[in-house]
DNA sequence: CGCGTTTGACCGGCGC
DNA sequence: GCGCCGGTCAAACGCG
């Protein structure tokens, strides 16, 4: 996918904002002079903000660049290390799948230990001309004034069908079905981390085969007012098949990328003006519309 | 009353 | 063959 051709990176940001930021009170009766000055002033100001909300669009463009070039990178890496990992016998599989040792792991070849469908993949030489459901494994932070919650909110509808506390792990693990089955065979895995309680990890088995039920219909206008959801949220474009094997990438990335880039904007006092008198500006606009729409 | 969750029982794979 | 263990089933239960 190219992530920077979804977004619209202009902030919008000189849409009537200059009154605001001067003036608080309502507008009153002036002389052509102070009108006429005022009108110099605003227009400096436009020019200003203008080239302000260039630089930020460039910045912005850059940024998005970098993110969809990491991506990249990782998803290859990954799918790389994915096949190395596949050589490894069943044995050292099962130490290694040790679950705190890995932060996100994505298996696309299904190289997982899945047995429960009745294919006794041991009894069969060519265990790789089975077709196994993919498996992927996605940690994700709890919420901390809910010690015992095992949810991972990841927009599907599950069913909880089992729970079983097993050796390796103090803490139960739970069993989820979507809830699309026996229509969808995908299954969840979530136990809480060993090391960080805090921290669930989550093992999807297989693959949605229906949409996603929290994904919305169709894009949504990529304004400003959206950018930082479209960060936050998996791109509506891309495939079903592209989303599932980039999730859990595309969570850190997303989260490190906001993050980031909050702490980025934060820090600059050029934006928080910028920001306040775009936030006006819409303000002022809405009003102006309202009144408009009254005096029709 | 319907639906989702809980939980003990059961099943099958795997190692010894 | 036996026991351990992970995964699944299904009856009981709770909630709206």
């Amino acid at each position: 996918m190219e992530f920077t051709s979804l977004l619209n990176t202009s902030l919008d940001l000189n849409s009537k904002p200059i009154r605001v930021l001067l003036n608080d009170a309502p507008p009153k009766q002036e002389t052509r002079e102070s009108n006429f000055m005022e009108l110099g002033f605003e227009r400096n100001e436009l020019k200003r903000v203008s080239a302000e909300n260039k630089k930020l669009t460039e910045m912005l463009t850059n940024m998005c660049e970098n993110y969809t070039q990491l991506r990249n990178q990782l998803l290859e890496y990954t799918t790389s290390s994915n096949t190395a990992a596949a050589a490894i016998s069943n044995k050292r599989r099962k130490a290694s799948a040790a679950e705190s040792s890995a932060i996100i792991i994505n298996n696309p070849s299904g190289s997982g230990s899945s047995s429960s469908d009745g294919e006794d993949s041991s009894k069969k030489p060519r265990e790789e001309h089975i077709i196994k459901p993919k498996i992927s494994r996605v940690l994700s932070r709890t919420d901390p004034s809910d010690h015992n919650s095992l949810i991972v909110k990841d927009g599907y509808q599950w069913r909880k069908y089992g729970q079983k506390v097993t050796r390796d792990n103090p803490s139960p693990r739970a069993y989820f079905k979507c809830s699309f089955a026996p229509t969808c065979p995908v299954k969840k895995k979530v136990q809480k981390s060993i090391e960080d309680q805090s921290i669930v990890v989550a093992t999807y088995e297989g693959e949605h085969n229906h949409p996603h039920p929290s994904k919305p219909p169709h894009e949504p206008p990529a304004t400003s007012a959206n950018l930082l959801r479209c960060l936050t949220k998996p791109n509506p474009q891309i495939t079903h098949q592209e989303d599932q094997e980039a999730k859990p990438q595309q969570h850190q990335f997303q989260h490190f990328f906001v993050e980031h880039m909050a702490s980025t904007l934060t820090k600059d006092p050029n934006f928080k003006a910028a920001l306040a008198a775009a936030i006006s500006g819409k303000f002022l606009q809405q009003n102006n519309n309202n009144t408009t729409e009254n005096n029709c």
